[in-house]
DNA sequence: TTATATCTACCACGTTTGTGGTATTTGACA
DNA sequence: TGTCAAATACCACAAACGTGGTAGATATAA
């Protein structure tokens, strides 16, 4: 576990979306979900190494066998990672979070429902924790 | 400038960030920059074989030599990379960004003039590129 | 003008990552 | 129960990264 603190690298995070997306996946089936998106021309034998660390790493376990075939599952939540790769860019901008914020609204990535979602939040955050600064 | 389109390494990511706080600054004056970082344990050579990977990658520039040192600058901008590392991860969150923002919402990091502000940018975005079809 | 502290230029090297091949095992089916 | 497709185990290797050393150029100070 403690092998995970440096992080996965970039192809190991798209498998790890595999396996998040499907649950539970097998190497074949990860490799499948990977192939499907656009522009992915890893081969299976690559996403099988890739398997193979991210289990080294602890951030996915054997299940069961089904077939000949092993079946896995990710330990490390998408959330953590998520968290752990927002934080990494708050630091690359000196602790300021809201330009995170500005890219997503201005590109437009956020739908109405995610905005409003938020404004709930906000709300929420300002009346709960208001008085922990100036 | 296309060597970049691969991005760039954590490392890389720590000296920019000196660039872009500093403006122009020289390899040492990065290197200063990240030493007063706690946990910063580069050595200052490291530092300049960085800024060269940096400058041969076009994410930097030298600018002029002042004494016997060269004077760099950013040639990319903190908002570009941050905008790709935020890009990165609503890719890993299958194109939803709002867990981003629950993130830094929930995790305290938005400080209350930040939420004001994004009330404000949200209210702006509702008006205006409210008619996208839902 | 010469010494000396720096800087750059270039090199080295172990580790991680990206990428995929080969050999061997094994489950399933004819 | 033998064969055969498919999975795993293991290997290989180049490129990128992290890390830092050394030699030679050079600006500045004495």
């Amino acid at each position: 576990m403690t092998e995970l603190e440096k992080g996965l690298s970039k192809l190991e995070m798209d498998v790890m979306r595999a396996f998040w997306k499907l649950d539970r996946a097998t190497a074949r089936e990860a490799y499948e979900a990977l192939a499907e998106t656009p522009d992915s021309k890893v081969e299976y034998t690559t996403v099988q190494t890739i398997v193979g660390r991210l289990e080294a790493k602890g951030a996915i376990e054997r299940v069961k066998k089904v077939g000949n075939a092993w079946l896995y599952r990710a330990l490390v939540t998408r959330k953590s990672i998520v968290g752990r790769l927002v934080d990494d860019v708050v630091a690359l901008l000196e602790g300021a979070s809201q330009p995170i914020v500005s890219h997503l609204v201005e590109s437009g990535r956020l739908s109405r429902e995610e905005l409003l979602e938020l404004e709930r939040l906000i709300e929420k955050s300002k009346r709960e924790g208001s008085d922990d600064g100036e």
